[in-house]
RNA sequence: GGCGGCAUGGCCAAGUGGUAAGGCAAAGGUCUGCAACACCUAUACCCCCGGUCCGAGUCCGGGUGCCGCCUCCA
């Protein structure tokens, strides 16, 4: 499999750090509000990278974090005058309602930064001790000058970041790129005690602490969002191997951004659509198939009739399913032909194809459309072959890369007896041709959201 | 100023130098009592200008336009 190495910037082959298993970081929410859309990118790519790197036989670890301590977090909790903690724990909880929502498998580790702070202020100490940190005045900072790699990550230089710096301009910094480790204590903030008085830790060091607590000092794959490569990935290749002295991460995986209007979704710039809100008016997988559409790497051009193109999308996949189900309702017990044979192996050939994309840096989007080319082909061939066999074969096939991308998990309710009732009474009208029966309870039961279909082999519904 | 990304049909979107995937929408047709589903058919001078090559959406050079990071941000 190869994957693309933002520290490299090249496609690198996937060598794990050991054998067959996998560690894994992303990080995770600032929890002081519902995630929107652009935030829901990471966990549905990684979470779709996770699924794979299983299927493909790997023991993965996979880490995400809730920064539970946070500017962001004080501010809102004291709008609303409330406790940050009280605050970060209603959307922690939030946080999982939509994730789970989206079909996002939880991480093997939520840990929160509340809960390290003793792990985060021992890193602080042992930065400080080989000289990679100073406290003034009970704010600890990083000493940026004191590790030469400082910009590995996002290429750039420590005289072309200070040239650029809208920093502000700290007395106390023995550099203006200087970044907090530990803020001294301020009214109205939740605090900690430490070997430097009481405050709390700056955003950076609980990635590396975390990650280096469940993963150990050198992990296989660290995720995000591209605008986390500088400051916050920068910073934490600097902690982490300042600390131990040792590569902090083999491969830097960063999804692009969602737009809107070719702008950048955020918070700040209001131009955000909260995954809530739409899973109001769509289905979850919905949009999932949005988002995997696209290439992770790209952006994505959010725009109105985005979701209404995957809706439209994603039932053409639903309708192949269906249709498999209602036909080996009505197949024959007997073995398959070599005609069905032949298909079958078709279909399995595209499986080799889905992963094929998948190992080409999760090239989702072909993988999506590789799931578009074996519905024609079932489309295509579905009618001649009536074997149960061959067709649940068929089935459990199309449906293998389905489940890696989270997609096709929907199961359908039976129609209650009544509604069956209504269906053969339809069925009958049809018989002796009162098409205007047939309309009317066609129509009826449209209302209570069926959809009748008529085909050769009988009448199939479906939910709308 | 530094670093990076993007530009492919009405829309969304892949594309490893060798006839431009896939989806949505719209059009015509087949099937159907009608419809729906499905299938079939047509539909792209790949932002511009140079260059390398037998051959370039793909490589090189130069433009144009848009965006991002360098401050919190997925």
């Amino acid at each position: 499999m190869k994957l693309y190495n933002t520290m490299t910037n090249t496609k690198e082959e996937f060598i794990p750090i050991h054998d067959r298993q996998v560690h894994m970081y992303v990080c995770g929410p600032t929890v002081y509000n519902y995630f929107h859309l652009g935030n829901a990118r990471p966990f549905i790519v990684f979470d779709v990278l996770r699924r794979y790197l299983a299927y493909k036989g790997y023991d993965v670890t996979y880490v995400q974090n809730f920064t539970d301590v946070d500017d962001k977090i004080i501010n809102e909790a004291n709008k609303e005058g409330i406790s940050s903690r009280a605050l970060s724990e209603k959307f922690i909880h939030e946080y999982f309602e939509d994730a789970h929502a989206l079909g996002i498998h939880d991480a093997d580790v939520h840990p929160r930064v509340s809960d390290h702070i003793e792990d985060i202020v021992r890193m602080i100490e042992d930065l400080i001790q080989k000289g990679y940190a100073y406290n003034k005045n009970g704010n600890v900072y990083y000493r940026v000058s004191a590790f030469p790699d400082y910009g590995k990550l996002s290429k750039q230089s420590l005289e072309d970041l200070v040239a650029g710096a809208r920093v502000e301009v700290s007395d106390e910094k023995e550099n203006p790129l200087d970044f907090a480790l530990w803020k001294k204590y301020k009214e109205g903030e939740p605090y900690w005690e430490s070997p430097w008085g009481r405050g709390r830790p700056g955003w950076h060091i609980e990635c590396s602490v975390m990650s280096k607590k469940y993963l150990g000092e050198t992990i296989d794959i660290h995720g995000g969002g591209q605008d986390l490569i500088f400051p916050h990935h920068e910073n934490e290749v600097a902690q982490s191997e300042a600390a131990s002295g040792k590569p902090f991460v083999h491969y830097w995986m960063h999804n692009g951004y969602i737009n809107v209007d070719n702008v950048k979704m955020s918070k700040s710039l209001g131009n955000f659509f909260m995954v809530r809100d739409i899973l109001k008016e769509f289905d979850a997988e919905t949009v999932r198939l949005l988002i995997l559409s696209i290439h992770y790497r790209n952006p994505l051009n959010f725009s109105d009739g985005s979701l209404e193109q995957s809706q439209n999308a994603l039932e053409r996949l639903y309708n192949v399913k269906k249709d498999l189900l209602f036909r080996m309702d009505h197949a024959s017990n007997r073995f398959s032909t070599d005609e069905e044979t032949a298909w079958l192996s078709n279909l399995t050939q595209m499986v080799r194809t889905f992963e094929n994309a998948m190992e080409d840096d999760l090239n989702t989007a072909n993988a999506v459309s590789v799931l578009f080319e074996m519905a024609k082909l079932i489309n295509t061939h579905v009618s001649d072959f009536t074997s149960k066999e061959a067709l649940q074969q068929a089935y459990d096939t199309f449906l293998l890369p389905a489940e890696i991308l989270g997609l096709l998990g929907k199961t359908e309710k039976l129609p209650d007896e009544e509604v069956t009732k209504l269906i053969e009474e339809r069925q009958q009208a049809r018989k002796r041709k009162d098409f205007g029966r047939s309309d009317e309870i066609r129509d009826e039961l449209k209302k209570r959201g069926i959809l009748l279909e008529d085909t050769r082999e009988g009448v199939k519904w479906k939910r709308i």
